[in-house]
DNA sequence: GCGTGTAGTTGAACGTGTTCAAATTCAGCT
DNA sequence: AGCTGAATTTGAACACGTTCAACTACACGC
């Protein structure tokens, strides 16, 4: 077997600089640009590697959307989590969630359709519903378990317990509306969020009468459903 | 002797056949080998056409799509009215419109992924929530508006009107599952279909109550702001 | 017949994403 | 220092979607 010293700091550490150096300078240029725009070759050329040097370390233009998922999400976390401090209520935690959520988004708005474009396929290996390479979805989930955790409301178990995955979904539903969004500001995209997370509030509650138990279990039969047949999302922490 | 008498005829009847001939040659090649893995190079030569040509008639790729989309909707729409004529109840005319749904859409599942793909990206020609190239989307909205009509059951005038537009939504989200649904004979998408059909028959009734009024007229105005954000999508005819 | 304009058709050429065999760098070893 | 093997880097080559200027076919008016 080779050699196995902390020597190899070194090494990884270049490997890592180029990586990263490149992704900077693609997140650069789709931002400017947008991503049909943005060739591998300028990417290449401006952050001063060869072309198949950026293949090295991303096997596709499309694996360049996942690293942005990842950053994406890690500002979101990053400024979710000590804004999540200072409210307890569901609604208003979730309402904040919503918003950073979309003032995390902003700059890349131009270049985020793509995103969904390949998102979308089920081959894709960005899917962010069913693709076992993708750690984000995971965790953007567990956020949206942290909106719900520590909140008064007396919410059923049952409900509980899916509420992190159905709030996932909700938000992916207004990243695509956001997508298509093209107003000023996003400020209907905005108006749809502040209206959903009342409703969402509203709907939360009444799913949490007694009176609903039945029709609740059933829904929520089904969101099982839909869970399981998806592949394997549940495996290690 | 090659003169007609309906002068024009000839003519554009030689561009539609060759049209023809040429979205026939690549669906067939799609079925066999999905859609990434068809050139345009192949269906141009398979059809006996110039690669040129194919360019002449479908202005890209994805046009052929559209074209697929199209022929689709056609299908379901044959086999959905007279299906529809036998029953009565909206549970059952939608559970019926559904299952041919899928019917329909069997021989394309493994290339059918890339339609999702193209149509969430919103520059894309093919959006089926905004762009204005697509009457596909008016035409399948009114087939869930025949589901509705002619249903004895009691529903508030405001539901009512926006129920089809509400199915399609329903009827476009199970698409999705459909397409990454893995299962042999798709048995997971039909179950997701039988028990979602049955909540949905129940939410119906549920919002139709007096009592449900002040919310069903929240989540309704909520519909409309997302239908007008959407491009113009009621224009003449 | 003959010219003319429009519909239809051609294939070469371009730009782009991607691949790959070869070249280069570099840390550890003798 | 010199060697070795792995990590990194290179640039040429390939396949594909797309464009375009030129060409052909043909119906019509004269």
């Amino acid at each position: 077997m080779a050699a196995k010293r902390k020597k190899k700091t070194a090494k990884t550490l270049k490997g890592d600089q180029t990586k990263a150096l490149i992704l900077e300078t693609a997140l650069q240029i789709f931002r400017e640009r947008g991503y049909e725009e943005t060739t591998m070759r300028a990417i290449a050329e401006k952050a001063d590697v060869s072309l198949g040097n950026a293949y090295y370390y991303f096997h596709s233009k499309e694996h360049l959307i996942q690293a942005f998922y990842q950053r994406l999400h890690d500002e979101h976390l990053a400024a979710a989590l000590p804004a999540l401090e200072k409210t307890d209520t569901l609604k208003a935690r979730l309402l904040t969630v919503m918003r950073l959520k979309i003032d995390v988004m902003k700059p890349y708005h131009q270049f985020a359709g793509v995103l969904f474009k390949t998102a979308a396929h089920p081959e894709s290996p960005l899917n962010p519903f069913s693709d076992e390479s993708d750690p984000v979805r995971q965790q953007s989930i567990e956020l949206f378990a942290k909106v719900v955790e520590d909140t008064k409301a007396r919410i059923p178990k049952d409900l509980k317990a899916e509420l992190p995955y159905l709030l996932w979904m909700y938000h992916m539903g207004i990243v695509l509306f956001w997508i298509h969004d093209p107003s000023t500001g996003h400020r209907r995209t905005h108006r749809l969020v502040d209206h959903t997370v009342d409703l969402i509030d509203k709907l939360i509650h009444l799913a949490s009468n007694p009176f609903m138990r039945p029709l609740r279990k059933q829904a929520l039969r089904l969101v099982d459903e839909i869970r399981e047949a998806l592949p394997d999302e549940s495996e290690e922490k």
